[in-house]
RNA sequence: GGCGCGGUACCCAAGUGGUAAGGGAGAGGUCUGCAAAACCUUUAUGCGUGAGUUCGAUUCUCACCCGCGCCUCCA
């Protein structure tokens, strides 16, 4: 076991973790705002933190994980109000949206899935703080936060705040302020717009309160981890910053991680460009969900990933590879004992694997290790010299591996039917698999080829790819 | 302009001051009744460009070029 090392924005380097209470993760990540369908690049991130997640729990550390669901804000407003439907209303379906689409991706929930609309006297409560502390003043009933007075802040995003002027173009908004940076902690409503009646006022939280008032609601005044696009660093969680240790006066997280953003084939993805996509316009053009998990996962998580149809195909292949070989160290049989060397290899490659992912998460370098492996294991097979007892062994390495990357279990079919595609009919089910493949080698056995070669490709039209092995058996897997 | 990320083979991509992991794709081959899978060989004397430091640089320094992101809603 390596010792962890995560990238810290705030430092800008790579340290050891060393959670708040050893052994304990409290974890906060920045969920999407459901006003529409998630997109590919906002998987990326949450992919990413799938991975930290997954990877935590694997290396034995209680994990407290809390994701929010941002289901208040002015697009959800506006929309909303078009459809003539209440935000909850019209939020509902994003977030079942959202949550099937987790599933299908095999993105584990976290312990806590939260919206911001359950904590709005959260969100009051942390402002009237805010409010003794004197970090806030009103205008045209709306509250705002005063930067000024906080003297760190930047330190997240490294932003120099002396060179902006008030005035400047970074001023869009129609309210009053003192300051252009300065921020709305809440809003006064405007006609016909959704609200409520709090001991601050009418009206509704700003974009960056939420996150401040629940993750320390869930995880404590001071968090270990907190997670985000590399779009969030700023404004959002440095504003996270600036309201949570004003409040306190404790330090707000200790370690920030950022993803760094998806390109579509270079370039940024965008409604306008034509190269938006959901996860369900993917599947749509028949990709599989293992497939995409792995091309968002390969790519370390602080490199900008270019997403093209190419690498997805790659990443389909690479999945292939990955369960040919799971497949064929479960189904064939070796000799009994034990290859000379065996154990030791498989247990360098699962320390390999181990140190690639504690390299803050490198992804790549994790499934080097694991190829390595599969290739030199599939020698061994090749040449007749892996053992039957080194079976479970390599099993338990492929599991390991799997707890993290969660790409081997050949489930896609069944996912992809929960979200809606793939019709149920025209599935061809065990029973009637196992019959056919008995009358084909029934074929063969009398050498007729023809009459063999007719039933494999019938089974191929219909997506079950056959394999003849060594031993006289097949093997066969749905494509 | 400020802050940040990156430019490694056909594609994706790891990496180190001492001579380039891994995956995909292509080509040839082994195995197979034929396939599939697997395996073998092959595809960067080269790591954006130029200069410097060094016995030695892809790896360090400087300059430059190019791509991308943030600075305004955004994963």
């Amino acid at each position: 076991m390596h010792e962890i090392q995560l990238h810290n924005t705030l430092s800008g380097k790579v340290e050891p973790l060393l959670p708040l209470k050893p052994g304990q993760v409290g974890m906060y990540t920045c969920g999407p705002t459901v006003y529409d369908y998630a997109h590919i690049g906002n998987y990326r991130t949450f992919v990413f933190q799938d991975i930290l997640r997954r990877f935590l729990k694997w290396r034995g550390l209680k994990l407290n994980h809390v994701m929010n669901l941002t289901d208040v804000d002015d697009r959800i407003i506006t929309n909303a109000a078009a459809a003539g439907v209440g935000i909850r209303e019209y939020t509902e379906k994003y977030v079942q949206a959202f949550f099937a689409d987790c599933k299908t991706l095999n993105i584990e929930a976290p312990e806590h899935w939260i919206r911001a609309t359950d904590h709005i006297n959260d969100m009051v409560a942390l402002i009237q703080k805010l409010q003794q502390n004197t970090y806030t003043y009103p205008s045209e009933g709306s509250l705002y936060y005063r930067i000024a007075k906080f003297k760190d802040y930047g330190k997240l995003s490294k932003v120099d705040l002396s060179g902006i002027q008030a005035g400047a173009r970074v001023d869009n908004d129609r309210y009053e302020k003192e300051s252009a940076r300065d921020f709305a902690l809440w809003k006064a409503p405007k006609p016909g717009e959704h609200f409520w009646e709090t001991p601050i006022g009418a009206g509704r939280p700003g974009w960056h309160i939420e996150c401040s008032a629940m993750a320390m609601k869930y995880l404590g005044e001071t968090l270990d981890i907190h997670t985000g696009g590399i779009d969030l660093a700023f404004p959002h969680h440095e504003n996270e910053i600036a309201q949570s240790e004003a409040a306190t006066g404790k330090p707000f997280v200790r370690y920030w991680l950022h993803a760094e953003h998806l390109l579509v084939e270079g370039e940024k993805m965008s409604k306008s460009l034509g190269n938006f996509f959901t996860l369900r316009d993917l599947f749509a053009k028949g990709y599989k969900p293992s497939a995409l998990r792995f091309a968002l996962a390969s790519v370390p998580y602080r490199r900008q990933l270019n997403f093209t149809f190419d690498g997805l195909q790659q990443a389909t292949s690479s999945v292939e590879r990955l369960r040919n070989f799971a497949a064929r160290l479960k189904s064939e049989k070796f000799p009994v004992g034990n290859q000379r060397g065996m154990a030791e290899r498989i247990a360098q490659a699962a320390n390999d694997y181990d140190a690639g992912l504690s390299d803050d998460l490198n992804t790549a370098r994790a499934l080097a290790a694991m190829f390595d492996f599969v290739r030199e294991a599939n020698i061994a097979m090749d040449k007749g010299e892996f053992r039957q007892g080194d079976v479970a062994a390599a099993l338990e390495f492929l599991e390991s591996f799997d707890k993290v990357f969660a790409v081997l279990q050949d489930t896609d079919g069944e996912r992809l039917k929960e979200l809606g595609f793939g019709s149920g009919e025209g599935g061809v089910d065990d029973a009637e698999i196992e019959k056919l493949v008995g009358e084909r080698q029934a074929a063969r056995a009398r050498r007729d080829f023809a009459a063999s070669d007719r039933i494999r490709k019938e089974l191929a039209d219909r997506g079950i790819i056959l394999e003849d092995t060594k031993d006289g058996k097949v093997r066969w897997k749905r494509k």
